[in-house]
DNA sequence: ACCTGAACACCGTTCAAGT
DNA sequence: ACCTGAACACCGTTCAAGT
């Protein structure tokens, strides 16, 4: 005789990502999140297939938002002001999610990994402004470019790494102009 | 009565290590470290806190490898020439001990995480290179420029984010380049 | 002074038994 | 068809007892 559905895929997968940032990724337990949909620890294996199975489903959902985020800065039409915006929405959400930023490019186990087409998806904002601000022919190169240096700025951030003192909003903006100029004056 | 030491914390930190980087870090237990330096798990204890604060000195430890690495980067003299040394040193490094590079800006859990000194530290090397490139005045954030994208290209170089293709190599020649034009054109 | 076995609380996961 | 209690192996950590 079935018995009705006490939870969801969705409902788990939500209720993980906010335990992950409020409690620590050590905090993420079978337990805490069964607790927090309404069943009993074992009932979970119905939707996921263990806890890296859930930690990735978590990852692939924050890759998701970020997308979303990035795909909703407004085109100015000028690249250079483009660049700018992207590279702001990308720090503000990593400053909004910092655990669920960082799980994004932190490897963990390979079952935990997300999907790499989704990381494409996410940064096809990115690859079109460096499309025009590089070189023609560039424009992968010059993506990563900037990829590269957001991730690693934030990234250095979030891990406290910036100990030297200065301001890291101006270091930020330097960044970007930097970024921009190097881009763009590219033959 | 004084029992002989069958261990040392050098030995400890030293077998983590190579657990970390060959089995991962979900497979540096207190029992493997245990078996790996030849006593029992609970006398790991009379050396290290606890597993998180062993983390932490593997961590340290990679910092201070790291560290000597980039110092050890012949100076060439030209500013552009050494910057591009000490990036490549930096990425050959990780590809060496990617789990425990990853582990150096991986933040986990707060008692994990490593000295913040020892970060400027090691990174020495990258700022005498910026501020021999950069405008006067701009050092600081010439460095935090370099350490970000080098970082961030490497990090998502191990996450395996680059998956459009592409020559990596040449991406990160192509940043090496960008990077020390935009520099060194600032005024 | 250091090392150990025993013990405790906790965690991921499986599975037979319930509805 | 989904949910659960019970059980298992494993892990971090503590501590009294050994030498």
């Amino acid at each position: 005789m079935p018995t009705p559905q006490r939870t969801s895929l969705t409902a788990i997968v939500e209720a993980a990502r906010h335990i992950v940032e409020t409690e620590g990724l050590a905090n993420l337990t079978m337990q805490t999140v069964a607790v927090r949909v309404g069943v009993r620890a074992p009932s979970l294996y119905k939707r996921v297939r263990n806890r890296d199975d859930l930690v990735r489903l978590v990852t692939e959902d924050t890759v998701g938002a970020l997308g979303r985020r990035l795909h909703a800065v407004a085109v100015s039409g000028d690249p250079r002001e483009d660049l700018g915006e992207l590279c702001r929405a990308l720090r503000a959400f990593a400053h909004e999610y910092p655990v669920c930023y960082r799980l994004v490019f932190a490897a963990g186990s390979e079952a935990s990994r997300p999907d790499v087409g989704l990381f494409a998806e996410a940064a096809a904002p990115l690859l079109r402004v460096a499309k025009e601000l590089a070189a023609p022919g560039d424009a992968l190169e010059a993506a990563r470019m900037i990829t590269a240096w957001a991730h690693g700025f934030i990234s250095m951030e979030l891990a406290n790494a910036f100990n030297l003192g200065g301001d890291v909003e101006h270091a930020f903006e330097y960044g970007i102009a930097r970024i921009a100029d190097s881009l763009s004056r590219t033959p």
